[in-house]
DNA sequence: TTTTATTTTTAGGCTCACCTAATTCATGTC
DNA sequence: GACATGAATTAGGTGAGCCTAAAAATAAAA
């Protein structure tokens, strides 16, 4: 099947909202999500739908066929390894890697593909900790880790996966210790939701605002329950 | 200046045919060259002429503006980094990476770019011997090499550049030891043009039809007049 | 249950890069 | 100098992916 680097990003962008939670997607989350209007979205989908990609049910938003989550897979691999490749072997920091994978993304053939995995010898993740799909394409299987935002003050995590790409905002991570494998203990979590915590490691502690620490995974130390 | 990467192509192939000698680029040849029709041609020429990088005469085809040289340059200088960073650092063949440097080219930004470049330590050739332009986007200086058809039987000359993209051709020539570097004697050349050469270092001798030879490059040993 | 607000779809249009068919121009020949 | 030939341009049209404005459906509030 050949479908557009467009379609590629529609798919992509669906199949991110649906391990987000939701089961179906609408039409407005796609839109904000793209930086496109609502009908530009629409009949997007209805293109995708024509084609077996998607299942839509009028008014009501889409999911994945089978097919079409193949497809998003294989460009979230793409873009995966891509980061993966840029920090490893192209000096790329981690905050500048997203931008330059979501345009390669479309443009690489499956040959590259298995020359770039195989020059990382198969990596598990990506430089923000989170899984790169495998070569046959099944979904990578959920980990066990968790929002931030769902621990408690004192509790000590250890930083899983960072799931934003703004670089402004990973840079100041880094520069204040929070990356995936880093301990982090939390000091303190105000009203409004920020949390203030101290990366192992890092001079001093390091506050987080709702909004960015939602995007901050973490799992309890060697599997202890929280 | 936001250009599309057809138009890219397109000034690309333009920057390459007056390489190839002609001043001014008829319809009709870029046509050929990138598998389209003439009236599409046409209105793309018109749309580049709007924009600076072409000068056009109606009916008479068109040359490069200095932007328009610049930016194929730009185009040129992305796509020999990335066949030379394929070969060099992803175990591709000189033969296989064309295609994905066509795609490619288009789709890196200048810091990745220059990630590469730095990566290759500079490098002044492609794998097909071609030169890369400088990051100041200044035309190369056209070496002294010439194409292996003006030569007589008897001469030893050395290849420097095979401006062959088919795949299937390289395959052969490397299979046959002609690769830029390679000394070769000219042992016959039949009146219909095709040349019969021994590599030096290769089993047997090679033998090239008259449009394969004339895309081998060669120059004399060590500056010899012949 | 009716009304209102929000979301989605429909309707209609735009640009880009392509096409085919018809026309016009340039050029070389009689 | 008129004419035939081939190349280039004009004319008109398509599909992809986007848009705004209007209409319809759903969800929330009264
Ligand atoms: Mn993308
Ligand atoms: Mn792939
Ligand atoms: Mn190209
Ligand atoms: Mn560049």
């Amino acid at each position: 099947m050949m479908l557009s680097d467009v379609m590629e990003d529609y798919l992509k962008t669906i199949y991110q909202l649906q391990r987000e939670g939701d089961d179906r997607i609408r039409t407005s989350e796609i839109a904000t999500e793209l930086d496109v209007t609502s009908p530009t979205v629409t009949s997007m989908l209805e293109k995708l739908e024509e084609r077996g990609l998607v299942d839509r049910e009028k008014y009501r938003g889409v999911t994945l066929t089978e097919e079409g989550k193949t497809v998003a897979l294989e460009v979230v691999r793409h873009h995966r390894l891509l980061e993966a490749y840029l920090t490893e072997h192209l000096d790329y920091d981690w905050s500048e890697v997203h931008e330059e994978a979501d345009r390669l993304e479309h443009h690489i053939s499956e040959d590259f593909e298995a020359r770039v995995a195989a020059a990382l010898d198969d990596p598990d993740v990506d430089p923000h900790g989170s899984p790169i799909p495998g070569a046959d394409l099944e979904p990578p299987t959920a980990s066990d880790a968790e929002s931030v935002t769902q621990f408690e003050e004192g509790d000590v995590v250890v930083v899983e996966e960072v799931a934003d790409h703004d670089p402004e905002v990973l840079s100041y991570l880094a520069d204040h210790g929070v990356e995936p494998g880093v301990e982090l203990e939390i000091l303190e979590i105000a009203p409004f939701g920020m949390i203030t915590a101290q990366a192992i490691g890092a001079d001093g502690p390091v506050s987080l605002p709702a909004d960015v620490a939602r995007h901050v995974r973490v799992a309890s130390p060697s599997g202890v329950e929280h």
